[in-house]
Formats: C-alpha cells, sequence, structure tokens
DNA sequence: CTTTCTGCAAAAATTTTGCACGGAC
DNA sequence: GTCCGTGCAAAATTTTTGCAGAAAG
C-alpha cells in the first residue's frame, strides 16, 4: 500500500476507534490531508473539496480539522503572515526546509534532534513535549535559477 | 547602558537612518519592543500603550509594527491557534521555549545549533537563510503546581 | 510648508458558533 | 429512530485600508 494510503488508513481507523461518523466529506478531508504534499492550508483544502462538493461548506472544513487534530492525526503548522497550514502525512513533529522562493517544504532527518531536546531540558528545566523547527532558504533549483 | 536601552537606541537610529518620522506613539511602541521579556503580541502592545495614549488606535500598532519589522528590527512569532507574537530585544532567529500552561517565552542558549545548520546544508543542498526553532513544554513553575 | 503619521471607521480576512435539517449507523 | 454532522448565516476575531486632519521635520 502506498504510503499515503496508509496514513489515510489509519486516520480512518482512528475516527472509527473514537466512535465519529464516515461523513463523505469527512472522508474527503482526510484523504486530500493524507495526500498533499505541500503542506495546506484550510483555504486550498476548501477549495478542493468543491470540485467534488459543490455545496460544502468552509466550516465543515474547519470542524474536522479541528476533530482529527485532537485525535493527533494532523500536524498544525502557523507560520506570521500566512495562514496556519497543515501536515497530514507526517503528524508526528518534524524539521522542515522552506524555499522561500518556490514555497517547496522538504523533510529532512536531523541526527542533532535528540541531542538538542537533551541540551534543552537541562538548561531550561522544562519538561519539553515537543517541538518546532524550519529552516527557511533557497533550494538547488531555485539557486540555479537566479544565476 | 542597559541591554533594553541599546535596543531602543539602535532601532531609533533605525528609524533615522531611513528618513522615518519619530513621533511619539512610535517611540512609545519601540520601547515596550526594547523592554518587553514576555514576547507581547499586538493586543498586549495595545493595551500597555492605552495607559499613556488613552486614544491611540489599534491601526497604529500594526502600521508600526510593520514598518519596525520591516527595517529588521523585531522578529516576528506566528503560533497556530494564538495570534502573533513580537520580539524586540533579540530581532535575529534565535530558539525558544514556550510554556504551553503559562504562555511564557524564554531565549535559552544552544550550542548545537551552528552545528545542525551545517548538518542541514550538506544534507539538503539549500542555502539556509534563516530559522526557527521552538520547543513547547511546561516550565519549572507550572510543573510544581501540577503536584 | 511638506510629507508622513495618526485616529477613526469601514472593509477584509480568518475562525467560531447557533440552529434546523439530513444522513450515518 | 437516535445522534452526530452538515450547511447556512451570523458573530467574533484579527488585520488591513481609505481618508481627513494633526504634527514632525
Amino acid at each position: 500500500m502506498s504510503e499515503s494510503g496508509k496514513r489515510y488508513k489509519a486516520m480512518v481507523d482512528k475516527l472509527k476507534e473514537h466512535n465519529h461518523k464516515l461523513t463523505p466529506q469527512r472522508l474527503a478531508i482526510i484523504k486530500i490531508l493524507s495526500q498533499s504534499e505541500g503542506h495546506p492550508s484550510v483555504e486550498d483544502i476548501y477549495r478542493e473539496l468543491q470540485r467534488n462538493f459543490p455545496g460544502i461548506s468552509e466550516a465543515t472544513v474547519y470542524r474536522n480539522i479541528l476533530l482529527i487534530k485532537s485525535l493527533g492525526e494532523v500536524l498544525e503548522l502557523g507560520f506570521a503572515g500566512e495562514g496556519t497550514r497543515y501536515d497530514g502525512r507526517k503528524p508526528h513533529p518534524h524539521p522542515h526546509i522552506v524555499c522561500v522562493t518556490c514555497r517547496k517544504i522538504i523533510d529532512p532527518d536531523l541526527e542533532s534532534l535528540n541531542q538538542m531536546t537533551k541540551e534543552i531540558t537541562q538548561e531550561s528545566g522544562f519538561e519539553i513535549l515537543t517541538y518546532r523547527l524550519d529552516f527557511f532558504g533557497i533550494c538547488p533549483e531555485c539557486c540555479r535559477k537566479k544565476e
């Protein structure tokens, strides 16, 4: 099964497990979340849905994302200056690299992260629950085009 | 001179350098930005200002923060779920630790960061321009209260 | 004096909520 | 049949914009 297929199934299972109904709108939303590589906004998801659900309401998108978020199946990414965006493919915290030119987002592996979390815990005395790490830069493709 | 005094002066200089007028409202806003340790929101700044400027407008706060941001003298921190917050004391990127209980934000020192940026550059081929790193957890004070 | 800045109010833009109907189970 | 979920509209937020008058330089 494809990666997005697995994510879709995991979300459906989580909904069933918590006795939430599987409405067509709800399923369509999790399908988009499980497939979108571009970290879509509510507005993106709403527009995408309108192709198959002409009468769908924005409130439905907001309410379902709220629900899916409460189940821990989507990662919410607030950016200053633009609306909140969502990652349903990898719902657990992970670093991103965002190309400021083409807005592409890549998920790198980072050895140093566990080390860093330890350092933070020791220095601050906080009980660290989660984190958010984004690098912003220009991707190799856009670097080439610049010249 | 105090740290906040230096920041205040740096912001005033930057305003002069770019031929922006030094209105009382503007000066009051940069004074708050240079002194606030709590990473205030626009709303926080607006309320604070009302003590000395009863008739001040929210639009003035928004417009001035936009200006100061364009001069690179304040760091904008967008969080999903709550409004944008600002750091005028350290306008260049640095890590934060956010207490999810009392919303306090503190600035830790982190040795591992340069190392990490190198790792990212090598792995991704991106030209890294900036980053954003926030840890979320429960601060020592709130940990204690919980029990 | 000139140009920018401010306050006010209206307008956008974004997210939440109340309510009655409809559909999943 | 029973609830939960949806669509719609209104409300609550948050941020931006237009304009006339005020004030900094």
